[in-house]
DNA sequence: ACAAAAGTGTTCGGGATACACCCATGC
DNA sequence: GCATGGGTGTATCCCGAACACTTTTGT
């Protein structure tokens, strides 16, 4: 079970990464730093969107994140690589066994989010889509497959985002989109389109305080 | 590992189900008849994908299918139902331990693959899409998955059917969308969608031995 | 006055839908 | 000649993409 959890900051969409501990009785300089996705082994007793949301929350103590099922990830060599061997020695009681991951993944605000590190996650964090190390495993695959996923679901009109603050500007909901997506969105284009939102309420607000034509405030209808 | 394989014969969508065998030392009477997806363990050292299609080869004798994953179904009560207890106990070394299966789905044209039983199953057949009887563990809810899964990828016009006969009409080709889908489409416009396909070609060739007018003939572009 | 972002309409092309009649063949 | 399915065109609507200027505020 790996969780590829988007954060997004205004300006930029992240992804929630854990650096593995560093193993004691190996000395430091020969451990690199080891970035990964949230991950670890299903329970017996719970179903996949649990285990999902359970390993975040030990791993990075962010909890109530919604996961959607992504992919399922099997190839036999994804566990096979030299570089993984001593995290799995030190963390799996059977270090060689075959694992089968499926991926969860979901969008968040970060500033609702403050990662935390937790078991074996030496630290947990945010780090830019566009400059993702080489990850543990096959994590830099998942990514891949997760954002794909993301972008599928934005584009279907259907993501389900606490994305951003209660009251915000259409251009604030834009940039979400632009930055999820890639790519530039035509100001008046991207208005008729959230036309059609029927969650998107304007409100008899503006911006204060802000050195240009204050924008109007929209909120979303709850439920 | 469990596989939706879809049939098609002109007609009518089906699904190719296994029945389980009997269980040697329970009296026929009573043993109800266990319908099944194809369906078993995945080896130690293969990928998703080649353990669907040796799955399915094994139960059913059906090979060159190339299915798809669908969605990962996990739920801890999934293999806990009484039903499913004797069949866990006959053919599992660890019948309570925990499954979690990845579903994996296809169509074929069904004159193409004559499934044979193989493995534990006693008998494995096309079973019609909208009669399907109650199946053995959660396996109603994956073909209804699968189903949808399918329709999703003929929506977006991308599946590599060899669903056909190597020459076929256009009206052959409206069927199968329309028994796919399962909704009536209007002669013309399918029509028109179908120009846009790029893998389609015309013949200089009509049918013969039909009492109507005899449609023109097209054929499939490899590659 | 200037900078900065807000706000606003029209046009075009493509795809989806709705709809009705004549044509070629076998019997 | 009749039954059977083959084959065809037009209008409408919605969606997505392209594109430029005026407005309001703070400084």
């Amino acid at each position: 079970m790996d969780c590829v959890v988007f954060g997004f900051d205004e300006n930029q969409l992240k992804v929630l990464l854990i650096k593995q501990k560093k193993i004691a009785d190996k000395p430091n300089e020969l451990q690199e730093e080891r970035l990964a996705l949230p991950g670890n082994l299903v329970f017996e007793n719970e179903s996949l969107d649990a285990a999902a949301e359970r390993v975040l929350k030990e791993l990075t103590k962010l909890k109530g994140i919604q996961l959607k099922q992504c992919y399922a990830f099997g190839n036999p060599s994804r566990v096979k690589d030299e570089k993984d061997a001593h995290w799995l020695k030190t963390y799996r009681t059977e270090p060689e066994a075959r694992v089968i991951t499926i991926a969860y993944y979901a969008v968040v605000r970060m500033e609702h989010y403050q990662p935390k590190a937790g078991s074996f996650a030496e630290s947990s964090g945010w780090y830019d889509i566009n400059n993702i190390p080489n990850l543990a495993f096959d994590h830099n695959l998942i990514v891949e497959k997760a954002l794909e996923a993301l972008r599928d679901e934005l584009m279907h009109h259907s993501v389900g985002f606490d994305l951003l603050p209660e009251k915000f500007t259409l251009s604030q909901l834009q940039t979400i989109y632009e930055i999820i997506l890639d790519k530039e969105i035509d100001k008046r284009n991207f208005r008729k389109l959230v036309k059609s939102f029927e969650n998107l309420i304007a409100l008899e607000e503006r911006q204060t305080g802000v050195n240009h034509k204050p924008a109007q405030l929209y909120t979303l209808k709850r439920g």
